[in-house]
DNA sequence: ACCGGTCGGTGATGGAGATCACACATCGCT
DNA sequence: AGCGATGTGTGATCTCCATCACCGACCGGT
């Protein structure tokens, strides 16, 4: 429900500059170019290891990106916001998709094909620059997710991590330390890479300690400063 | 020894298209603009948190890119070839770097500087377009490496994964089931993500099953689909 | 030959968390 | 109400691997 005030909120700031921190004359003929589409919650926009048909430039609404393991168990990568082009790598390098995408809530999104893509790159070298920040970003979020989950064990760290960097990502609410839990136990274990019992044992734990405090699905954080110092414990 | 080999081949390959896979006037300009040196074994190139000052391109030689975690563990991301650009995330996205990049032999190495770097990706797309390329390679590797690293657990399923992961660049050799270890217990432990001893143990156990024989650092595989049924296990 | 360093093998122990197996709470549906 | 589906709380157990603690091998320097 607030989640999608927000998300009109968004769309109006986008409208103006169409897509996003583009140049306006790139951004117009990326606008003649891509095909917007609206989804439904749970629309799979690419899985894993298919071959890249184009990118997805998310303009409202959420995207879960994931993958997938040999056993089955899956890890969140993390839940892309309006503005950011998904699957550019797998279509500039030629590989298959290297996570799956889905939408969250219902989403507009925005389809460029392969051969568009790269055209575009060619002839607008700032339309390639803003392509290649975005997956420079993607790769550093990703050696950070790494670098979190494999060198810090300890699954409390990695939740408490995980809520303090929502907790930075809501500074546009009114009461800094409250938020909305979107996600469920399990979908936060497969976003640390733990199990839904251990995120479950955890909560109760940091409740005990008096580190959050829960009512329904809205999370407060009395104190933020406790919360990280079990990071990097 | 065997390496060197290897590397003065390949220098002499790229000697002609330079820049590698460039086409012939961007990797002239790029000769003009860069800087060439050589460093010897250990140099660290950039620091994982430094601010970036530029983006380093292996001409020749082996360097090791590795984060790491706070706990004071390190993880080897990979092992870097000549042609590749290193530091470009960072550069482009003006983070700092995300790893830590050593030589882990004499190499020669071309360094290009941050605004160059972004001038030139301006100024030609197709030059834009190689960036990218490179990046999205590595953000490819990297996914692959978080899912092979957090959802697979069982470490021998990972070190299996290692041995026919080097198995497949073996291809130059003229015994494909035969390869040289050019690392120690304790690097393979980082590239898999864990201790040198269960490394050790590892080893041990696979040459009793007669899934490996080694003899000083030759590694030989017999039987390449027997070490492939522990993966995915 | 003597050492100090790095590397590799191996036993013993402990602990964090996966897994199994429940019970209970919602919530939407007919 | 009654019913499945889905999400959550919590105990018991079990397994894998990190860690500690050695020892022996090898190598390069003086």
């Amino acid at each position: 429900m607030a989640t999608h005030v927000v998300n009109e909120a968004q769309k109006l700031a986008t409208t103006d500059k169409t897509f996003c921190d583009l140049p306006p004359a790139i951004a117009d003929t990326l606008e003649q170019e891509a095909l917007t589409t609206t989804y439904p919650t749970g629309a799979v926009l690419f899985a894993e290891g298919q071959a890249p048909r184009g990118v997805f430039i998310v303009r409202r609404g959420r995207v879960k990106l994931s993958i997938c393991g040999s056993d089955g168990r899956t890890l969140i990568l993390r839940i892309v916001d309006p503005g950011c082009p998904l699957g550019v790598a797998a279509v500039v390098s030629g590989r298959p998709y290297e996570a799956t995408a889905e939408t969250q809530e219902p989403s507009e999104i925005s389809f460029l094909r392969h051969s568009d893509l790269l055209n575009l790159m060619r002839q607008h070298g700032e339309f390639a620059l803003w392509v290649t920040q975005h997956i420079s970003a993607d790769y550093a979020s990703t050696c950070r997710e790494i670098r979190d989950l494999i060198l810090s064990d300890s699954a409390s760290e990695k939740l408490a991590r995980l809520l303090v960097g929502w907790l930075d990502q809501n500074t546009a609410s009114k009461n800094p330390s409250q938020m909305k839990l979107a996600l469920t136990h399990e979908e936060i274990g497969q976003m640390i890479g733990s199990s839904r019992e251990t995120v479950s044992r955890l909560f109760a734990g940091f409740k005990k300690q008096r580190l959050i405090q829960q009512t329904g699905s809205t999370l407060v954080i009395p104190d933020r400063v406790a919360l990280e110092s079990l990071i990097t414990a």
